[in-house]
RNA sequence: CGGGAUGUGGCGCAGCUUGGUAGCGCACUUCGUUCGGGACGAAGGGGCCGCAGGUUCGAAUCCUGUCAUCCCGACCA
């Protein structure tokens, strides 16, 4: 390809609009552009990049005897009611774009395709004699993300590879998931790229195991806490670690253990009533009140009691509390903290004004939730569900207020003896205080957010350490969540009819190109990995004018394109500095400058990735890239 | 959705405070000189100043509304 035809713009300024690297990088080097927030065009040398991810992708995914589909985008409601989706999907913060169509049936743009490929699992797969199947697809996914950000990082259509596998038991599915684990290592590696497997949250897609790659980059999204020795590695919203001892309190609890009262005027925080008085966080127990709201109407008020100097890890809440309540109220839509403001916006029959907040103790009574609002003269006969204009929404639930807290405490503060903690009223606070004193027995468990510090629990010697990470793929174990909700059974070898066992596997492919230039740049631009880079040589004529300089690089682009090599041949009449500018602004690995030596048969070699260059023959260019680029293509490096 | 910021030729920006008929750099076109790290000179083309309404003799500038984009949180490949 002539770069005089290649509809190349490439922009002297970084875009207002682009905030990292990568982004400004793909913005300048004319890989993207975009057409609304989080909708961006693949501009012909990006499409290129992402057909060489995809083969590399369907080469591992195929010799894994995983078979290639494609899926409709276009997806039924009724297929994700049955999976009990929809709502969490569409409804609060769904992330699933949705439509009627002209006979009034709902339908929602893919973000995902367990519900279809479940559907067709059930269809197709009767026996265990066609057990196990992987099923992959690479094709563009839709999510109305909350907040689309950092160009192809989190768009709200993007390129994915999804692969759905089924099985009759459970020792196959996870056969299937170590063989994924292994061919994702295969194909990040292949790619050129650093990663990090760690252990992960399942969130919305549900099921148990599951583990993401990373590719360490400091703008990823991601938290990553991982031991020094390697041994253990998790995204922060899963991450579980030992905490800092807590330091006893120097009193036991007193005479009952209720705890005694203590003035603390004015102090509402941690930080106020460690400085007044010489606690240590640890020694306080902290109440946070939320709410949490269900696809079913429910609102359930959250007491959650944490160690003073602990945070708490809202995905685990969030976890936990699904756990509990989804069962009987559905998907949980929202968690968020109790606060005069959200009762408003939410209508809700709930009096805030008695709660000391600042004050709160794990023993709060019920009984402040039981006040209704009356005296505020709130309209209550609106309801939330809905939608402006009094045009009920599709399906209305009518808002249930729980009057009593589900109670929930991290283990660090139930595991304390005696504690400091409000009084449940303003300006009071009690020493000494114990769980049997205040009347509770709470149920504790890891809610707390491990942090960079904190020891390992495999090795208590080992320490977490913190990176950021961008994530480009993630395995789960699906369990028989889908196959059972969708109906997907087989007949097993006893003639017995039982539920399909499921896993899926998902790798971002526009993400993993643009993770990639996040990972490999510099000053002047992009560096591409050989295996994925659009072209893998660039043959710049220096100066155009010469007839000696543009027959050498002419014959030297036709013998590296006969050889195989995907060559760029730079015959715009530009300077020589521009050109050398945007070669490395689009980040070609291997530069041919065919300049002031053409005469003599010499050219200039350089390497993108490094600083050297090197004279020589063009006579032996051709042999010498061979080599280079088939150890590229393999995914190692350069041989220097 | 809440909080913050910004909208002026393709890109980056100034002009706005104190209203007076739109400017700079890059890019683009033509000519000349240059020609190995984003050249120089000359000439030229291109702007509903996000959109709508208002104030005014007059609005890019002041007021109101609205839309869009970006950043910080919830979402996730």
């Amino acid at each position: 390809m002539r770069v005089s035809r290649l509809m190349l713009v490439t922009l002297r300024d970084d875009p207002a609009e682009a905030e990292i690297p990568s982004h400004k990088l793909l913005l300048r080097a004319g890989y993207i552009r975009r057409l609304s927030s989080g909708i961006y065009a693949y501009l012909p040398l990006l499409w290129r990049v992402l057909q060489k991810i995809s083969t590399i992708v369907r080469q591992e995914m195929d010799a894994t005897g995983a078979l290639e589909t494609l899926l409709p985008q276009l997806q039924p409601a009724d297929l994700w009611e049955r999976s009990g989706r929809w709502a969490g999907y569409t409804a609060g913060e769904g992330i699933m774009f949705h439509l009627t169509d002209r006979q009034g049936r709902e339908l929602g743009l893919g973000p995902t395709h367990e519900e279809v490929i479940t559907t067709l699992a059930a269809d197709l797969l009767r026996s265990y004699r066609q057990l196990p199947v992987n099923l992959y697809q690479i094709q563009t996914k839709f999510r109305d993300e909350i907040r689309p950000r950092f160009g192809l990082m989190r768009g709200r259509e993007f390129i994915m590879k999804d692969a759905y596998s089924f099985h009759g038991d459970e020792d196959s599915l996870k056969q299937t998931y170590a063989a994924m684990d292994q061919a994702y290592r295969r194909i990040f590696q292949r790619c050129g790229l650093r990663t990090v497997a760690v252990e992960a949250d399942s969130g919305a897609i549900g099921g148990s195991a599951s583990q993401e790659f990373m590719v360490t980059a400091e703008a990823g999204e991601d938290l990553i806490l991982a031991s020094a020795d390697g041994r253990y590695a998790a995204n922060q919203e899963r991450a579980v670690s030992l905490p800092p001892e807590a330091l006893p309190l120097p009193s036991e609890p007193g005479a009952g253990g209720a705890g005694a009262p203590l003035s603390t005027p004015g102090q509402t925080t941690i930080e106020q009533l460690c400085g007044a008085h010489g606690f240590e966080a640890s020694q306080l127990v902290k109440v946070l009140l939320l709410l949490a709201r269900f696809a079913d109407g429910q609102v359930q008020p959250l007491l959650i009691s944490l160690r003073g100097d602990q945070q708490l890890n809202a995905v685990k809440l969030a976890n936990a509390v699904t756990a509990r309540l989804a069962p009987t109220h559905g998907a949980l839509l929202a968690i968020d903290p109790l606060t005069a403001e959200l009762v408003r916006s939410e209508k809700l029959a709930l009096d805030l004004s008695e709660i000391p907040f600042g004050y709160i103790g794990p023993d709060l009574d019920d009984a402040v939730l039981a006040k209704t609002p009356e005296a505020m003269g709130l309209d209550l006969s609106a309801r939330p569900g809905e939608a402006p204009g009094g045009v009920a929404a599709a399906h209305p639930p009518s808002v249930r207020l729980a009057r009593s807290f589900l109670r929930l405490a991290d283990t660090t503060a139930a595991d304390l003896a005696a504690f400091v903690c409000g009084a449940n009223a303003v300006d009071r606070h009690r020493v000494g205080a114990s769980w049997t004193g205040l009347g509770l027995k709470p149920e504790a468990l890891d809610l707390r957010a491990a942090q960079s510090g904190d020891r390992c629990l495999h090795d208590p010697d080992q320490c977490l350490q913190a990176a950021r990470g961008i994530e480009v793929g993630h395995i789960f174990q699906l369990g028989r969540k889908y196959s059972e909700a969708l109906e997907a059974r087989f007949t097993n070898e006893s003639g017995v009819d039982e539920a399909l066992w499921m896993g899926c596997y998902g790798i971002g492919v526009s993400r993993l190109a643009q993770a990639a230039v996040e990972q490999h740049h510099d000053r002047d631009g992009i560096c591409w990995p050989v295996a994925i880079a659009p072209f893998e040589v660039i043959v710049v004529i220096a100066n155009t004018q010469e007839a000696a300089q543009v027959e050498l690089a002419e014959g030297l682009y036709d013998e590296l394109s006969a050889a195989g090599i995907e060559v760029l041949l730079d015959d715009r009449s530009e300077r020589a500095g521009v050109k050398f500018k945007d070669a490395d602004l689009i980040g070609i690995p291997w530069r041919v400058v065919v300049g002031r030596g053409a005469a003599s048969g010499q050219v200039e070699l350089v390497r993108r990735a490094g600083s050297e260059k090197l004279e020589l023959p063009a006579s032996s260019v051709c042999a010498r890239l061979e080599i280079e680029i088939s150890r590229g293509r393999a995914g190692m490096p350069a041989a220097g």
